[in-house]
DNA sequence: TAACAACGCTTTTTT
DNA sequence: AGCGTTGTTA
């Protein structure tokens, strides 16, 4: 029974669609299919009554991937679509679960989901009730041991069982006062939302029992990028039918750093017995020479498991690997080429620049701007981050739960209204003691003190209208009254009055935010889903070229992709060789490769000379950058150096003027070409110069000690005791002084 | 209390 | 350069 959902599929992948039984365990190379033979074999599931539909579980890396799998499977299985799997992300599909039960996990119905400013927020005002110093404990550090203790399923209590690294005792005692101050503000953080399904699970079996026996498939994407307590949580489901599909490659393991667990995927087969083990190897994506770039590249990394991809594709084009002087010559030089594609009328969204860092988006964003690109840029600053959409949300919440505190002290005062920093204090003081919301903190205050003051009117009228919208919220749909809340607070007003253009996008923003929330039916739904919304979820329409972090490009295709950047410690990041060593280094070497294989049919990869660091506008804080270690590990023989650069891997000599001999002139181009040369005249860069001296014993992070044997501007020669000859930029050595 | 200036720190990747 | 924190002033 050849059905017709199966054409189109090789052996291996038509194996993985029809395996029915038992654990299976995909090792799928990039571009080899793994998202289709997961979907596919989704249908074949339902189509084939092996289960119903709600009776599959599948997890996904976004919610994009997951909202274009549940078109899909919506398209074909017309008949059935009122039973529709559950599909999400660990974290959505969490939120759903503790929707359920949220009285299990100690909350009350409509709990909210922090996002990390809130949490950070939370994390620092206990500190401070606790009389910490902020400056030995940065509110970000806890934040992230928090974070790390919830990956690995451990409770506030499970860590201070442990008596183990004692040195985050005080630590400990913040995660459960943090936890404590969640409950009593009815909200969770990230890691919450799978945590408390855990201790769910653990404490009452009855409910667990209901989802095992319920979730008869399971099926997992982008499993090496699973963490802990996300594969306790799969296991829990998985226990009785064993039926769970893993799909994953070890090669584009990148999220380490949050927890994600290579072994997970090594273990699989211990963990379920009789596991088939299927491997998809063909590459659909990507040219011979993309293909041949990335596994050169990852061959250089020790621990993996290893795999043959291969391909029918043609060889392709050559992947171009472009010097420049420095980042705003890449960022010229990137969007001329991209001119060029405008006119053989490629569509932009085919077109995709991956970065390693955020910040690397200003040059370009710069750029695209001036010479009017169209571009959106994924990942960055989330919409729902911005403070004009972040105090609407807090209204909302405020007025769906009086005890939101949090949402509280950010609004109270807004617009200005003289409620500042003392007579919060004395709200928050009334609120300690009696242990209630600053909420009712507040009437109590009005209480206390009947004296018209200013101030007191202000409050007076604050919590009035929150009583009013409450009442409204009961009449009016969650749209109208958000309308209602941002007129009568003062809120519009208060933009409008603002006449500057920020104020004019920050009410653009708003009217956005209007239209966004027509996709939730109702303020609670709007309120417990928002948190969770990324910003790769939105904002797909349009033709616009993409500007996304390597990260973010995960799981995407692109006919055209580049890769600025690429210069030691920018990629790979020198934060990442500190903390982690040749562990990092292997980590930005998989990003290497995760990002090589986006593209489909051409590949621009470059790096720059010099690179501004920080903003600053004067001359001296260019740093010099030497190539990425990447770049050497691309094979000559598909790579096409830059124009005339006579540029060698062992030589310094990067310096050449390589925009004087661009073979096309954009419109852009041409409009700066006048401007530009004032530019560089008024950058002109000045190198600092190096306190170091030939002869001089040093210290490297990585190398360990050495000899200076050669200098050259700030580039250096140094001999190092274990590794030899290397050349560094001084900014990486230190001196030795311990002769 | 609000507005403004000065200062210092920052930028790895995200649900 | 851009942000948050701290200090100064009206």
């Amino acid at each position: 029974m050849t059905e017709d959902y199966l054409t189109g599929l090789n052996n291996p992948q038509k194996d993985a669609v029809l395996a029915d039984k038992g654990p299976i365990l995909i090792l799928a190379g990039a571009g080899s299919g793994k998202t289709k033979v997961l979907t596919t074999r989704l249908i074949h599931l339902i189509k084939n009554n092996k289960c119903l539909a709600s009776q599959v579980l599948c997890v996904t890396f976004t919610n994009k991937a997951a909202n274009e799998m549940k078109e899909r499977v919506m398209r074909l299985l017309v008949e059935k679509k009122d039973n529709l799997p559950w599909l999400g992300t660990f974290h959505s599909l969490s939120n759903k679960i503790l929707r359920r039960h949220p009285e299990a996990a100690g909350l009350k119905p409509n709990f909210t989901i922090l996002d990390t400013l809130d949490q950070l927020k939370i994390i620092k005002n206990v500190l401070e009730a606790e009389k910490i110093d902020i400056k030995k404990f940065p509110p970000k550090l806890i934040a992230s041991l928090i974070d790390k203790w919830k990956n690995k399923a451990l409770t506030p209590e499970d860590v201070l069982k442990k008596n183990e690294d004692s040195n985050y005792d005080i630590t400990k005692k913040i995660y459960s006062i943090y936890q404590e101050r969640l409950k009593t503000l009815n909200c969770v953080d990230f890691g919450d939302l799978i945590l408390h399904c855990i201790t769910i699970f653990k404490k009452i079996p009855e409910i667990l029992e209901t989802y095992q026996n319920s979730f008869k498939y399971i099926l997992v994407d982008e499993y090496q990028d699973t963490n802990e307590i996300q594969n306790i949580w799969l296991n829990y489901f998985a226990k009785k039918y064993q039926n769970i599909c893993c799909v994953g490659d070890d090669d584009q393991s990148i999220y380490s750093w949050r927890g994600a667990e290579i072994k997970n995927i090594l273990n699989f087969e211990k963990i379920y017995k009789n596991t088939k083990t299927i491997r998809l190897e063909q590459n659909y994506r990507s040219t011979q020479n993309i293909l041949e770039a990335a596994s050169s590249v990852i061959s250089n990394n020790k621990n993996r498991l290893g795999k043959k991809l291969w391909s029918d594709n043609k060889s392709g084009e050559l992947i171009y690997v472009n010097c420049y002087k420095n980042g705003f010559e890449e960022a010229v030089s990137i969007s001329d080429e991209i001119e060029k594609n405008i006119l053989k009328k490629i569509n932009l969204n085919n077109i995709s620049i991956l970065i390693r860092a955020a910040y690397q988006t200003r040059e370009l964003e710069d750029r695209f701007v001036k010479i009017n690109i169209p571009y959106r840029i994924i990942g960055g600053y989330k919409f729902y981050d911005r403070a004009e959409i972040k105090d609407t949300i807090s209204f909302l919440r405020l007025i769906n739960f009086h005890g939101d505190d949090l949402a509280f002290e950010r609004i109270v005062n807004v617009p200005k209204k003289g409620i500042g920093d003392s007579s919060l204090k004395e709200l928050r003081n009334i609120a300690l003691e009696d242990k209630i919301s600053l909420f009712e903190a507040c009437e109590i205050y009005i209480e206390k003190n009947k004296s018209s003051s200013k101030i007191i009117n202000s409050l007076t009228i604050f919590l009035k209208n929150i009583i009013n919208w409450k009442k409204l919220s009961k009449q009016l749909d969650h749209i109208d009254l958000t309308k209602r809340v941002l007129d009568e607070s003062g809120y519009t007003q208060m933009l409008m009055n603002e006449k500057t253009p920020e104020a004019d996008s920050k009410l653009e923003n708003l009217k956005e935010l209007l239209v966004s929330m027509r996709n939730f039916s109702n303020l609670n739904e709007f309120l417990e889903n928002i948190t969770l919304q990324t910003s790769i979820d939105e904002d797909w329409k349009g033709e616009k070229i993409n500007i996304m972090t390597m990260h973010s490009a995960k799981g995407l295709e692109f006919d055209v992709v580049f890769l600025p950047g690429w210069e030691e410690g920018l990629f790979p990041h020198q934060k990442s060789i500190d903390e982690s060593g040749n562990a990092g280094i292997e980590e930005e070497r998989r990003l290497a490769y995760v990002a090589i294989t986006r593209a489909k049919k051409r590949l621009f990869i470059s790096f720059a000379n010099n690179r501004k660091i920080f903003g600053t506008s004067n001359d001296v804080d260019w740093f010099p950058s030497l190539p990425s270690r990447f770049i050497d590990e691309l094979p000559q023989e598909v790579i096409k150096i830059n124009n005339n650069t006579n540029y060698k891997s062992d030589d310094f000599e990067f310096n050449q003027e390589t925009t004087e001999n661009f073979n096309f002139r954009s419109p852009g181009w041409e409009r700066l070409i006048s401007s530009k040369k004032n530019m560089l005249v008024k950058k002109k860069i000045t190198y600092n110069n190096t306190k170091f001296l030939v002869g001089e014993s040093v210290n490297h992070e990585e190398y360990g000690e050495g000899k200076i044997i050669h200098i050259d501007s700030n580039k250096l020669i140094v001999n190092f005791k274990k590794f030899g000859e290397k050349k560094i930029i001084d900014k990486f050595l230190r001196k030795n002084n311990d002769n």
